[in-house]
DNA sequence: CTTGACCCTAAAGTACACTTTAGGGTGTAC
DNA sequence: GTACACCCTAAAGTGTACTTTAGGGTCAAG
């Protein structure tokens, strides 16, 4: 049995992480010993790893839970779980678009700006202010 | 002269938005009439809208300040903005290789995921398991 | 003369995922 | 026996860009 502060270290998060976690519903609170101190077997880390590689791929603690829901029940299916998938890479492809779009004017800009000069005749200045628009607005 | 509520509309913005701008110190405070309302110029729409292009770009408020700062001193030079400019590129091509990142390993995992079946034999649920480790860390 | 759209302020709330603070108990090594 | 690392709780704070709430004045139309 470990104390938080080893599943914490070997999880890769913070104590405070794992209390939060608790607090969110994301791990079942643990038994206590005699002193009140949380103890938790060694899947705790599996369950806190999981958690981290979920955030990793674009996942909020919320989504988390949802998925944890669907691994422990026995009647939900590899279908629920891979829409929800479907539904974050639809997100995270959205967000990839705006940010390239952002990405490909500030780099228009950056590349027809001289850097050299006063800021009254500053071509990413002027674009700001909208003086020769031409962007596809969405 | 206009209302507040003109100038954020002709801008596009709310007029709580408007206030909070002006609390920010991104516009300055406009004279009031007689009955204490604010009374803007034309030329606050022009702002608000450098204000909002600046943010479509991915600048933030205080990104913003600090380019209207340099757009109002006359001893700036164009190479101050580029560099702001640049620096926010960087920013942002990062976030699109986090964001890209997730894209792969999440469009893997969709098309390894056969949708039939129990949750227990989800490789989605597996893959977040750590199951069948691959995955490069950063 | 009242209805409704507008304006004002200051303060608190929102989302997200924690971190920090304040105040206090526990366990062990020297 | 005390120093120090560890554990506990509850509540408040962080950053971003606003929105919402509460409470109250202003103005034009009918």
């Amino acid at each position: 049995m470990l104390n938080i502060g080893e599943v914490a270290r070997l999880g890769g998060v913070s104590v405070e992480a794992m209390r939060y976690y608790e607090q969110q519903g994301l791990i079942a609170p643990p038994d206590r010993n005699a002193n009140g101190y949380r103890k938790y077997s060694p899947e705790a880390i599996r369950r806190i790893r999981f958690i981290k590689r979920a955030q990793d791929v674009g996942f909020t603690l919320k989504d988390i839970g949802d998925l944890l829901a669907l691994k422990a029940d026995p009647g939900a299916s590899c279908r629920d779980v891979r829409e929800r998938a479907q539904y974050k890479l639809v997100e995270i492809e959205e967000k990839l678009a705006v940010l390239a779009q952002m990405r490909d004017v500030l780099a228009k800009w950056t590349s027809t700006c001289p850097s050299e000069g006063q800021v009254n005749a500053c071509p990413i200045l002027d674009a700001l202010d909208g003086m020769h628009d031409s962007e596809g607005e969405t």
